[in-house]
Order: structure tokens, then sequence, then C-alpha cells
DNA sequence: TTCTGCGAGGCAACCGGTTGCACGACAATC
DNA sequence: GATTGTCGTGCAACCGGTTGCCTCGCAGAA
């Protein structure tokens, strides 16, 4: 019932030549006469001969796939990237596998283990594992993190802190004296650089911040915190990423806010463009470019030319949309009452 | 500076066996006696041994990889699919090689190719290729297609035909007498099936029905295609999937139509979920199943107990959430003006 | 004519596992 | 005590490529 792709013997045999022989045919042909090359190639070609990859890799000890790790495929930040990542990886000649973390490190590091032996290297996305780990892993295999800033590795870094920078600007400029920081998963790097960025903006604007914890990203923590954020007395809240900053913004039109007037809202990594209602101010994301500088990398440091220290830093801007204003008159604590319908049947 | 596992020969010496004794030990330890095993087991794990899956791949002509291909990984209907997928086949101790086809049927052979030497079988998610690629695919490794009805195949299908029906019914109820259906991809399996019921339905509720056609599915497509849908005199519309409806929502809101009095939107696949604003009804999906499904599928044919023809249907019914509701009165055609200010700064 | 150099291509080992078969030891059977 | 069977293990071939080294033949130089 299966079929059975030719071997390197059947071309071999077929055109009269040694297994080596076909084998140069298609690695080294300058080794080989123009006319044995391309008799050889003929060959093949007529037997539908492609060398399997998987005796490739055994013998050269290099597979032309690369690992490819992120916390989370459903949160909407990683499927462009990883898409890209794809591209760019078959641009060169190879496949990807794909890995879940789950955010858990324990998942991250088996997921690890199970590529190290079948692909030449790997890139790891928003990784959840201690340095150590990380850097015992890159014993093994050549190594790339995204969005994660271990010194003496190759990494590739979205600063969205720039981006961050502007939108606490921009909300100084337009007169918010204290706003709300909703963080992200603490054991991210990007919510730490947030975090910082915020807090060194807002003191050199001389803007009070406060800090509302989502311990995960989803739409509906957002949602939830929204009560938290108007409790802190804030005019604008700036949200780890687009996903809370969509659920902040269904919490606050439960709770009566209206955004932009009464309170300002802005995410992060522009991963939803303008579908939200009202389109969401944002801190703009470069995750293709990331991915493909990643694979790029991956690629450089997997042939001989390979850097053992980069660190690619990829800058961000504030994207305006309309979720930011002005301050309107103070949101009373008490607004926090909830207002209108159910959010309609969620699915079972 | 590369790190290298320990080998089958190393264990061997170490533990004074020969190399097959190492290897029974893993893949069948009854044939050993117990302290052979218990020997060669406890020296494989002080020397961090682990069966090199290249070469057992060679030498089985199996490896523990999967290949799964979807057109477009950044459409959010599939990242759930996807990581659904890839949990489920960790489970069964498999690896998963990602493919995005772009929607292009020569790119998703390509891919198909590529990993066929390096995978065990294959599951293809709503192929965009033709009966005949799929079969001769299928002939080199086992395949199993989710949302493509090829018969004599394994495939598992989303029947959103179910919740469509459930739609118009629900849009009939309610009062609507002309709808329009906003159309997927052509070659969508989804679209096609979707498309038929919408069409059935509406001649059984005594329903008029027309069609505007999106090639592809996104917002901004969604959004674009309002004017036309207005055009169509209809007072309501299904899309083919939660992106359109989107994008819909927005270019409504652009023409100054307000959801769902004067107009209503039902989507399809839920994988908006209650994010939209006004939160989105529309028909369940069940990627996560599916997916399930499908890794299960496969392996079961991986191993004897394959059957070769089934189709597992999974039905969806309608998630009522706040953008339908008895028509109002009619849009006049002309009411199509653009209203209110620009979309804001779109990223670069 | 003999020697040297070089290019083309074959031989065989190797990558790291798996597996059919054979062999030796020991127990059970006649 | 010889025969047969069973169990545990080793030998060696094999999966399908790659690659270092050797040989062979031919051209050019001495």
């Amino acid at each position: 019932m299966i079929k059975r792709r030719a071997t390197i013997s059947q071309v071999a045999s077929e055109a009269g030549v040694a297994r080596s022989t076909v084998s140069r045919a298609f690695t080294r042909p300058d080794r080989l006469s123009p006319e044995t090359v391309e008799r050889v190639l003929a060959v093949a070609d007529r037997l539908g001969y492609q060398p399997n990859p998987v005796a490739q890799a055994l013998s050269t000890g290099q597979s032309k796939n690369i690992g490819l790790i992120v916390p989370d495929v459903a949160n909407p930040f990683f499927p462009p990237l990883i898409r890209a990542a794809q591209r760019k990886a078959e641009d060169f000649g190879y496949c990807v596998f794909l890995g879940d973390s789950d955010e858990k490190p324990e998942r991250e590091d088996q997921l690890v283990d199970r590529f190290t032996h079948q692909v030449a290297g790997l890139i790891l996305v928003s990784s959840r594992l201690a340095e150590a780990q990380i850097r015992e892993h890159a014993r093994r295999r050549p190594l790339v993190l995204i969005n994660q800033d271990v010194p003496e590795m190759l990494r590739v870094l979205i600063n969205s802190g720039a981006g961050v920078t502007q939108a606490v600007a921009h909300l100084a400029e337009l007169g918010h004296r204290h706003i709300c920081y909703v963080s992200g998963p603490t054991t991210s790097w990007a919510n730490r650089q947030r975090r910082a960025a915020v807090k060194l903006a807002a003191k050199q604007h001389g803007v009070t911040v406060s800090a509302v914890s989502a311990h995960k990203s989803t739409h509906e923590i957002g949602r939830a915190s929204a009560q938290a954020v108007l409790g802190t007395g804030a005019s604008a809240a700036l949200a780890f990423d687009d996903l809370l900053a969509q659920g902040l913004l269904a919490g606050l039109r439960d709770a009566g806010v209206s955004v932009p007037s009464e309170f300002s809202v802005i995410g992060c990594d522009d991963v939803l463009g303008a579908t939200t209602y009202p389109p969401l101010t944002t801190v703009s994301n470069r995750c293709i470019e990331v991915a493909e500088i990643a694979v790029t990398l991956l690629m450089d440091a997997l042939g001989s030319r390979g850097s053992t220290d980069v660190r690619h830093v990829l800058d961000t801007h504030l994207v305006i949309r309309e979720t930011t204003a002005a301050p309107g008159r103070p949101v009373p604590a008490k607004a926090a009452r909830r207002k209108g319908g159910a959010a309609g049947n969620e699915q079972p």
C-alpha cells in the first residue's frame, strides 16, 4: 500500500555508477565530470529520486530542520511570527518543528530535549527557561533567543520600551497625571522591560503610576481587571499587550466608562490592528522581522560565520488610533458597577 | 563547542554487552533477563543516553514525527487547532512539523514533499489540493484530512452546515426576509458547505439570499465588503467566518448602520469569542476536538488497526450573542456613506 | 619511453540505531 | 545419558546516505 521512494542505490545501478558518485552528483558536482553529473541527474529525475533527509542527517550529523518553541501558539502575538519563521526557514531549505510550551518551563525543557536530536538549531521565543538551562541547551545546538536577553548568546529583541516610552509621553501630553500599568506574565522578559519603561517614563513626566497584575494574557482577564484598574484612580491604562487592552476595553464598557472620553487605553504589540472597537492605540510590533532575523542568525550560526554574542534590537513606536484622549471628568471608583446585559452566551 | 550525546555503542561497552542488547533493553525488555535490563538502563541513565531518533527513523523506516499543514497560520481559526494537535501528538511521543501553504496548492504540494521523508504521517487542514494530488500523497504516507471531504480517505469534518442552518432559522424567526452570505475562499470546502447550507435553509424558510464574495478572509476585506452587502438590500448578513464578520461590523459602523438594531450580523467558527463589539453571534467551532481526533486517527493508521475510510463529522450550533435582532427600518442603500473620522494611523 | 601529476570515480567505513538468525547454557523429557 | 526445547545474548547485515582514501587512466614533462 505504501509506496517507497527510490534510493541512491537504485539510481546508482540504473546509471551504472557507484553510490558515492550519485551522492557527489548532488552534493559536489564539481568533483565529477559534467557528463557523469548530467547522466546521474537524468536517471535520478526519471526515478523521482530525492535524497532521504533522514539518512543525510544521520550520516552528516546535521539535519535541515530547526525547532521553534513558543509559550502559546494561540496567543495572537505568535502566529505571525511562527508563519514568518517558517517561511524564512523554507527559503533556506529548512523544515520547522513547532512546540508549544504552554508557558511552562518544564514543558519547554522537554520540548527542547525532544527536538535536539532532530534539529540543526533552535529558536526559543519568549522563553520561560532560566538562564542556566538555556545555556545548557545552547551547548548542544546553536540557539537563538527571541525576546529574552541572555548575555553572550544570540538574541533578537523587540524593544517595546521605546514605544512604551512614547505612549507614556503621549498620555502625559494629553494631560493624564495618573496612569495604570496592567502587567502580564511575570516570567516574561517583555513584561519586565515594559514595566520598567513605564516607570521610568512616568517619572520623567511627573506622572504617577499604579500597577494591576494579570498573571496571564487573555481577553477575559483583561476584562476582569477593569474593576481593579478603575480602582486605582488612574485616568488611563497601558496594558502589557493588546489582548489585555482589548479585554480592558470590554470591561470598561461593562462598567459604563466610555473610551476614550472618560478613560484612555493603550495596548502593546499591535496584534489586533484596527479590529477593536474603538480602534486601539498601541505600540507597534516587529514580529515578522524578528522572526526573519532570528532564522537568518541561526543559519549563520549553522554555517561557519557564526558569531557567538549578538544582541539585535528592533525599536518600536506608538501607533495612535482612537482609544486615547485628554482625561475627561474623573471616573469615580464606584462607577465600577455592572451595566448592560450579559455578555451573551459563551460557548459550552 | 557542541556537545554530543552518548551513543548506543558507548552504553554497550560501558555495560559490557552488545549494542543489540542495549537496543533491546529499550525496545523489547521482555526478551532480556531483568538483571540485564536493569544494568543497561542504569548505565544509560548515568551516561544520559537517549536513543537517537534520526537513527531509529532510518533503521525502522518510521519516525516519531508528523506533519501538519495549514493554509494560513495567522488566521485565528488555526492556532488553537495547531496547538491542540501539537499537544495531542506529544502525548503519543510525536513531534510536529508545521507548514504554512499560504493558501497556495503548489506550496502545499511542496511542503508535503519536503515532509514526506521525515514524517510517519500527515495532517492536512483545509487542504487546497486537488483530490488526485491528495490521493497521490496518501499513497506514500498515512494522511488525515481536516475539513476536506475526499471519499475513501481519513477525514474529520466540522459540519458548520448544522450551525449555519440554525443561524438562518434564527434570522428567519426574527423576521428577516432577505439575507446576504459573505462568502470566503472558493477553494475552501468549508465555504462550499456553508454556502450550500445557507441556500437550502433560506429556501426552507422562504428567505431570499444574495451573495457577496470575499476572495480571502481578513478583517479589511470584510470591512470593505460592507458597501456591497448593504447594496444587496438584505437586512442581515451571514459571513463565511468571524474575521469577515468582524470586518463587516466595522464597515457597517463606518457606514453609520448600527448593529443589531438596523442590521444583523452572524459569523462562523467562533474564533473571536465575545471579543468583538458588539459580541458576535456566530456558529460554534470544534477545532480543538477536530485536531485531537485527527491526531488519534493518524496514530491508529500508523498502528495496525488503521481503517482506510473514515468520515468523522462534528456538529456545530449557533452561539447567540448580541449582533442579531429583529430587522429595524430598512437601510436605504445610499446610507452607505462614510461616517466618522479615519480609522487612525495604520502601522507603516 | 618512463615518470609525474591530476582528475574522475570506486571502495569501504561510518553515522546510530534495529532485527533475523545462530549459538551456548541449562532444564526438562525420554 | 542423549535429545529436545527454551531462554538470553551476540553477530552481522541493513536502513540510505556521506566521505577519506586509493586506484586507474590519461596528458604532459623529462
